[in-house]
DNA sequence: ATCCTCAGCGAAAACGTTTTCGTGTTGACA
DNA sequence: TGTCAACACGAAAACGTTTTCGCTGAGGAT
């Protein structure tokens, strides 16, 4: 087990100082040309490769993002990882993942200790319970300290930092305009509880869409569900009781289920309901019907966050105060969900 | 914006050295009652949280694990990375992700990153180009450095260290043996080209269930699917032409895609070809009909190989050469896709 | 009055870098 | 021969910790 060779190991070997080697590596003109020749070919035999953690240390910055969203077996999330990857990898940083959970303290303690060094700025989605909690301090804390943070899809109004989301309300309009346009009077929504931003945007724009159109706003035709176990049981007795023409659902799951339970109902899509729904998933694609949706772009959000992140971290102190809001535009995908 | 706190500026404030501070703080005997108390007091009130950088330079440790995995839009490594994050949070772990898609490279250099001072160790699953060259000296040099390397899924035989896989053969077996009890005579097989290690041994496992069942071996009945782009018109054009009464796929994609395929072909699934597939996706609990599967476990499998790791990590230096290959159980979930 | 003990604290090294500044040697030039 | 610049290198500080060891002064024992 060959031990790490490090400055002071080449040194010692070659009988110089630390300095002279450091100097040496870097091709400083203070040194030799026969001295730096001995030391690199040395240090490229050993396979010499500097200490990350010591140049942390030295230089005050990681190179490093730290990412904290809720879940991570969830397409969407994933999509933004990557795309955060990609670009950060080209700026020649490494990203470091946590998961909230969703949970509150989660997401605080993840914060506190990726703030003591560890990463040097935050790219994050907040947790479901945080934005019921609305308790704040742990962003306004790291963001006070000098750590830039970005968030994304699900952030927080109130919090002073650069942000990038989709126009949910413009994206959820769209949606219903769509269906409406393709002759639809009874629109269906499937959506969240309205604590969860994007739920409720999405709800704020299938109702605006609702009355610029002038139809009236049912509220037997909205379900909102609460409890991610059990939303398929939910899904299924609201649309035995309800009669609608067209389901507007602010998730892929929520609309794979409508249709599932559609079918077992004797209903078929598109040919009796249409189903568009806001996704970037891979269930849409392959689900047969394949779906109509709403796309969110991850892949772009993650890029613009960490472009935004970046940006900010190679910028000198005095120009980080003004923070930025990206709105990506979304689009609609037509599959065979919809007629 | 307040600056960071640190040992130094606590104890020039309150006029003591630097190491009394440290020592107050892990409440030491040699400091007085008085003295711990006025600096815990003006520590916890400033808020001081020790620099995690500083700390893993003193330590040589980092407490992070490095996860290299070929892509993260993928459900399965989603769930491993759940399953990892879960027990290395508990044991105060965290975890760096870095994605090689599947290139030979990036693989290579994001562990030379990492291995210098970023992580403790690594948990991988190897990129298919690796698979393809056999160039391993990257993983021979960080085992050697004395990194513990925890491989999962896509593995190496030939690497000395801990392993953490499913007994794909054993899993292809007891699938095609599901379908071949159920009366299947002509199973065809959807799979990967043969140096993807888990493709092959899937195909292997197909091979031998026929062998054993006293099944001819029929060349027409097996497609080997090379590029991930256009697998779809592959698919359709390979089910056109051979006539099956069942199809055994070697992820969820390939069996999705079949399905379609014979659909439009005018046969449905259970009814005319059952279908199963290897997989632990969402796609399989939410298709019409849902696929019955082997299940992959990625929870469990993140979940063993981050232990694999913590627990050499934090094993004395001469308990360490031991390493461990753990074979964890495939289930049969039944589901509606055959009959 | 002298010695010893011990409580309470500080100095310094160490982890692996980078960088500033200082220093000794050489050669040229007057 | 003496002066000075240029060259080549080393010492040391700094980043923020932890930890070993040494020091000081007070108090008790003799």
């Amino acid at each position: 087990m060959n031990k790490k060779v490090t400055l002071k190991s080449i040194a010692k070997e070659l009988d110089v100082s630390i300095s002279t080697v450091s100097k040496a590596l870097k091709d400083s003109p203070e040194i030799s040309k026969d001295t730096k020749q001995k030391i690199k070919a040395f240090a490229k035999f050993y396979n010499y490769k500097p200490n990350n953690i010591a140049l942390s240390l030295k230089n005050r910055k990681t190179k490093t993002l730290g990412i904290i969203i809720p879940e991570i077996v969830h397409h969407f999330f994933t999509t933004v990882i990557k795309g955060i990857e990609q670009v950060a990898n080209d700026e020649g940083y490494n990203v470091i993942v946590c998961l909230s959970n969703n949970s509150f303290d989660k997401e605080v303690i993840n914060m506190e200790i990726l703030a003591n060094g560890s990463t040097d700025g935050f790219i994050m989605s907040v947790a479901k319970e945080t934005q019921q909690k609305k308790d704040y301090h742990h962003l306004v804390e790291t963001i006070n300290q000098g750590m830039p943070v970005v968030m994304f899809d699900r952030m927080i109004p109130e919090i002073n930092c650069d942000k990038v989301i989709i126009d949910d309300k413009k994206g959820a309009r769209q949606a219903v305009q769509f269906l409406i346009d393709k002759g639809a009077k009874k629109v269906a929504l499937l959506t969240t509880v309205d604590y969860v931003s994007v739920g409720k945007l999405r709800t704020t724009g299938y109702l605006e869409c609702l009355e610029s159109n002038d139809l009236p706003i049912d509220e037997s035709l909205i379900l909102k569900i609460e409890d991610m176990d059990h939303y398929a049981e939910k899904i299924e007795e609201f649309l035995k009781q309800t009669s609608c023409d067209s389901i507007f659902a602010v998730n892929e799951h929520f609309a794979v289920e409508a249709i599932r339970a559609l079918r077992t109902q004797g209903r078929s899509v598109p040919e009796d309901v249409s189903v568009i729904a806001f996704t970037d998933g891979e269930l849409s694609k392959h689900f047969i019907p394949s779906l109509t949706t709403i796309k969110q772009k991850g892949l772009e959000m993650g890029a613009t966050a960490a472009k935004l992140l970046i940006d900010k971290l190679e910028r000198p102190e005095d120009e980080k105060e003004l923070y930025q809001t990206v709105i990506l535009e979304t689009s609609l995908i037509e599959r065979e969900s919809t007629k």
